[in-house]
DNA sequence: CGCCAGGTAAGGA
DNA sequence: TCCTTACATGGC
């Protein structure tokens, strides 16, 4: 039912983890088998520069309708799977500069699980990106310098399961948000996973595994149409039988990555460039034909109209490099 | 009822 | 290569 492990593509970086081991190892982290259920087991991340929790959470918060994690108290629980097992965590910032990653339920740790949760949250939360550079240019900019002072230290929330990223793009494709997340939740409840958990059910976001038998009509009956339900089965299939993966993108150009992508039939640019920005991390992607950017830019802008294809191939001239980070701001003042 | 929504595919100039 | 159009489904 959960992934192999190592089969969700977190990529490993040598050299990147060394400011955040020696701090894990000497956090007060309970490991003996005889655990009683009210132990706690935490380790900290460090925080970058330019990163505000609260500023990711406001975004995170705006659907009532999301149901793959929940906020409460300042904090974030979400269901991940780590070292191929289900696992409760809990997110915090109790302080500016370190984050608390803990565990509700669960196994215990090992320390490779705890490398690979680390890896998954900052990989999340965006947490290796320089945001400098990103904010330098954008406070000369007259569209973007408002943008990063309301929303300072959003970071580009990501989707780190090639799987959930690619349906949350497929059913986001031409509709409203809330009937998107509607559709989401409908697939996470049906096909995902469950855990009670003081009073709540967390979910996770099915594997692709788990649509093997299932029907185009079974997904319609969710309120699919045809193509979008074809377009999960298709992406299911491919990625279960591994011939599509994440590490396998990550690992092409950013174009080839997308021709990949776009290869499949139901997805177009803006959903191979939705991948490319949210799971792929890549900080190029541009969604140009993007309807929420339109409104956000028209906004901003103060236009009568949308923006045209020239306009904003103008107006992205200037964010190179950060295509991705630019929209992601701007879609924030439409929420 | 009508327009819109974080599109895509197919057909034609 | 660049435009048009059909399609599909709910939100408001």
């Amino acid at each position: 039912m959960w992934q192999q492990p190592g089969m969700n593509g977190f990529t490993f970086d040598a050299d990147s983890g060394d400011t955040e081991v020696d701090i894990a190892e000497d956090a007060d982290t309970v490991g003996d088998d005889t655990m009683p259920d009210n132990v706690t087991i935490h380790f900290w991340l460090p925080l970058p520069a330019i990163f505000d929790f609260q500023a990711c959470l406001t975004y995170m918060s705006r659907s009532p309708f999301e149901c793959l994690y929940k906020l409460e108290a300042d904090g974030i629980n979400r269901l991940v799977p780590i070292g191929g097992e289900i696992h409760l965590i809990r997110l915090t910032c109790p302080t500016e500069r370190m984050m608390r990653v803990e565990l509700l339920y669960g196994e215990p740790f090992s320390p490779e699980d705890q490398d690979e949760l680390a890896c998954y949250v900052r990989d999340w939360f965006d947490l290796e990106r320089n945001l400098e550079p990103f904010y330098q240019l954008a406070s000369a900019d007259p569209l973007l310098s408002p943008l990063i002072k309301s929303f300072y230290g959003l970071r580009l929330v990501g989707i780190p399961d090639l799987f959930e990223a690619l349906c949350w793009a497929i059913v986001g494709q031409q509709v409203n948000l809330t009937f998107a997340y509607k559709l989401k939740q409908r697939l996470t409840e049906v096909y995902g996973d469950a855990l009670e958990w003081e009073g709540n059910t967390y979910r996770s976001f099915p594997a692709p595994e788990r649509f093997q038998e299932v029907t185009l009509e079974q997904l319609c009956s969710l309120q699919l149409t045809k193509n979008k339900a074809q377009t999960i089965l298709e992406v299911a299939r491919l990625i279960a039988s591994g011939q599509l993966s994440r590490d396998q993108l990550l690992a092409l150009k950013p174009e080839a990555a997308e021709h990949k992508l776009t290869a499949i039939r139901g997805i177009g640019p803006w959903t191979a460039h939705y991948v490319r920005m949210r799971c792929l991390r890549d900080q190029t992607a541009f969604l140009i034909g993007d309807v929420g950017l339109h409104n956000a830019i028209k906004h901003v802008a103060a236009l009568e109209r949308k923006p045209t294809v020239g306009e904003l191939q103008t107006l992205f001239a200037n964010w190179r490099g950060w295509e991705a980070y630019a929209t992601f701001y701007l879609w924030r003042v439409l929420y």
